[in-house]
DNA sequence: CTGCATCCGCAGGGATACTG
DNA sequence: CAGTATCCCTGCGGATGCAG
């Protein structure tokens, strides 16, 4: 006889995805898995290279970033790619399609900001601030805020700039613009959608604004509001 | 002494969620869990019964509906309703905010349908069938097909209503339409993303279309081009 | 019919240490 | 700096049984 097992018949793989027709489904069998998600973020702006992914995307470990870009690549998100001489670094950088997620990070933010359960509070990399705050500013009462903002998140420079409907970001520091703001991350969430006068001002210490100063204020006043909304 | 264990160091719980500021992961901690958005998906026309969610997700095992049901009330994304008398049967349905997340599966409909990796041949029900349509289509050259589709899927009817920029769906039999199609959801998704001439009149042949049939076929037409983009 | 509780096997995640 | 190797643990998935 020998019976192999009674009580294990033959399993499954069991994947873990979805794998419907679904398209919704789909794209989350990708962004779904784990990191997934903090990664493209990371590379949203432009490339970079592994170790400052490692140090932006909180508790993420070598081992799993090594994975999931992997994935990502496979799936046709990000590819590898080396810096041109004198550079020559190897970096990471999205696909085409992987930059056609943007919208995606606009319809979550949107989403996630008005959660119940969501605090702004939290620590967040630089990235994910401009995204985040990307998100929650479209459609708002932000007309007269055309322009440009230097934005020094983590001693990198960044550009914030409104062109009606758009609004763009990326890396480095801008020729031109209406104010410059320094300060950590989550200093400057803490600004912008503070509640409460006392916090508001004790952010606003710990931040650098240079430049027009009624243009900071009414940026921020555009947040204030936005994130209380359910 | 008594050293408790040198290998054992206290254990943080390790959260598998992200718990950051930023407001697109923060969305991901709730719809990025297990199942979450498939359910979130078949309550997104209306309320449901406990039973037919699990029909309709396919692979869900009830012990986990039942998790993930208890993990997005807490949330705030569901809750429990009974239905008014004489049904009186307990539903789950959305609530204000769940039903804000309808922007999240357009853009991640977008997103998915566009993936190298995406095959739209796989089983899908039909609310997944419904949502994925209407994310493919809109920002198309769809201006001519105002008005209304009733569509029978699984034997279950639903109203498919193009109002200029909109695109609203329904449980329930429409009043009018101008055509009527019926048939299991992959059967018809076969027909309108199908390539090949003969892909498409192999599904034609496992579907009852009745009014229209001009309106029907230009209405075809708009997924079969839609669906290779990248 | 509508769920909830429990047991178990397994794959993926997380921390740490290590190599080129 | 850029990953790989190892080990442990949690959560998922499936089956089953039970209560209202």
């Amino acid at each position: 006889m020998t019976s192999e097992k009674l009580t294990t018949a033959p399993r499954k793989p069991a994947s873990r995805r979805y794998d419907e027709g679904c398209a919704a489904t789909h794209a989350m069998d990708i962004i779904g898995q784990r990191w997934a998600l903090p990664v493209m973020r990371e590379l949203m702006l432009g490339p970079r290279r592994f170790g400052d992914l490692k140090n932006s995307i909180n508790g993420i470990s070598a081992n799993l970033l090594t994975q999931r870009l992997g994935s990502l690549e496979a799936g046709g998100v990000l590819r590898r790619a080396t810096l041109p001489p004198p550079a020559s670094v190897p970096v990471y950088e999205l696909t085409r399609w992987g930059h056609a997620a943007l919208p995606l990070f606009d319809a979550m933010g949107q989403w996630g900001a008005r959660s119940p359960g969501h605090d702004h509070r939290r620590p967040l990399s630089a990235t994910a601030l401009l995204l985040t705050l990307r998100s929650m500013i479209d459609g708002a009462a932000a007309a007269p805020l055309e322009g440009t903002i230097r934005l020094t998140l983590d001693g990198e420079d960044f550009s914030w700039t409104k062109d009606g409907e758009d609004i763009r970001l990326a890396r480095g520091t801008p020729d031109r613009w209406r104010v410059s703001i320094a300060g950590a991350p989550d200093v400057l969430a803490g600004w912008l959608f503070g509640e409460g006068e006392e916090a508001m001002l004790a952010a606003a210490d710990q931040l650098s604004v240079e430049g027009d100063l009624d243009f900071a204020m009414r940026f921020a006043d555009c947040f204030g509001a936005a994130s209380s909304d359910f």
